[in-house]
Parts: structure tokens; sequence; C-alpha cells
DNA sequence: CTGCATCCCAGCCGATACTG
DNA sequence: CAGTATCGGCTGGGATGCAG
């Protein structure tokens, strides 16, 4: 019933391979996550990405909020606050983008030995 | 009891950010999800992952077996024939990555709706 | 505080040519 | 067929400075 057969990611001219493009990206998939519990202030999200530059976390929130996954609140204060959350589209996609964190969470202790192994045989 | 507390995606030192950046990628997702119905040569992946380069395939291949997600059976023929496989703990990655393809081919049409909406309010 | 603008570097990625 | 090597363009991404 969901089913659009018309689209196949695998295809390269499919739009929809753009937003896999998007979505299958590490600064995504960490932003997404942080805005599971509910809108954060852009500061709270910088220090929450730990690492995150300003430049990534603003292109990152803006190509986001473009795909409406994101939605973007402004308050009219001294000094000015704005808080980013996920839009109902943006939630379908919070499960798929946490399960990979999880995994990489789960798996890196066998990841880390499969690297070991891998570049001792080089 | 398969929790890791100690590894947080989100802390910037955190090796399993290394692993993360891996898999969200979008021709990891594509290679990944190629590869779930079993094992595929070389030249076979490269034509059902539509649009990828020689150059690239062969780059996400070796960083999927080096982080042991993928398996590479040589056969002593002529001319060469190369299969890729997941490997189990590959397989545990298939339904999460094949999950973001699905997002983005079941949500295109609002996606590319969004885009315009926002394109042309600037 | 937010975020744009700029500069600049590193890495991704594609095209091509060449080997076993 | 399955690579490797090389080159070059493009983009991701970090640092800094400035404006609202």
């Amino acid at each position: 019933m969901t089913e659009h057969p018309e689209f196949n990611v695998l295809t390269a001219t499919c739009p929809s391979r753009t937003s896999l493009a998007r979505i299958a990206n590490k600064w995504t998939a960490m932003v997404v996550s942080a805005l599971g519990d509910g809108r954060l202030r852009f500061s709270d999200l910088r220090t929450t990405v730990d690492g995150i530059s300003g430049k990534v976390l603003t292109d990152t929130l803006r190509e986001l909020e473009r795909d409406g996954l994101v939605s973007r609140h402004v308050f009219a204060e001294v000094p000015p606050r704005v808080e980013y959350e996920l839009t109902p589209l943006g939630h379908t996609l919070h499960a798929p983008l946490r399960a990979l964190g999880d995994w990489a969470e789960q798996h890196i202790e066998e990841v880390l030995t499969a690297r070991e192994t891998f570049d001792k045989r080089r």
C-alpha cells in the first residue's frame, strides 16, 4: 500500500537517490538521533553532537529543513534563540537512523578486531 | 545484555564513530543492500549499483572487508572471478541499511515537495 | 547566540589507462 | 574480468572573522 515500485535507489537517475545521499550520512544520523527526544536549540545541538563545527551543523540543518525533516523555530529575543525539531516526516526517520548509531556502538569491538586482523595481513 | 554503555557515537573521540562514518554512507547502503540476497561478483555488483565507478566500488568493498562486513572469494580462473558476500556481522547490518533505501523510495515525493516549497521561499 | 562569508585543505569520487 | 595507478575536479568540512 505504501509501495512505490517506480522508485529505485539503485537506479542512478532516480531522485530517491538524492534523498538517500542526504540521510545516509554520519552528521545527519547524529543530528536526527539527537533531536529524537524533542526540540533543541542550536547551541545545545552543537554540544550534544560533540565535535561538529558550526558550519557543518548549519549546513546539515539547512538541508534537513529543505527536505522537510526538520523545522526551525526562531524566537524574537536578545540574545537570539533558535530551536530545531523533527517534523512528522523526520520522526519516521528517527528509528532507522538511531539504529545505525546503535549498531556502531554495539559492534565496535568486532569491527576493531576485524580491522586489526585485516591490517596485520597487509 | 548486548549493551555497551561505554561507547557513544555522539562523543567525538569514541571509536564507534569511525564505524558509523563508514556505514552511514550512500555507497555502503547500496552495496550492502545489493548483497542481501547472496553473493555477487564484482561486475554484477557494478551493474546492480547503477552509476558506481570501478574505483569507488573497489574502495567501498575494501573498507567493508576491513571492517569485517564483507568477505571476498577469489576463484583461480581465466578470466578471473571474484565474489563478494556479507559476513554474519554484515548481515546484521543489512536490514538497517535497507531501511534507509526503502525510506528514501517511499518518501521521495514528500521530500521533493518540501524542496520545492523551501526553494520557492528563498 | 545564531549563522553567514570567506578561505583553504583533505578526502571523495570520476575518468582514463594499464596489468595479470 | 578484476583490479591498480594516476590525475584532476568537486565537495565536505574545519577555522576564523563579522553581522544581526
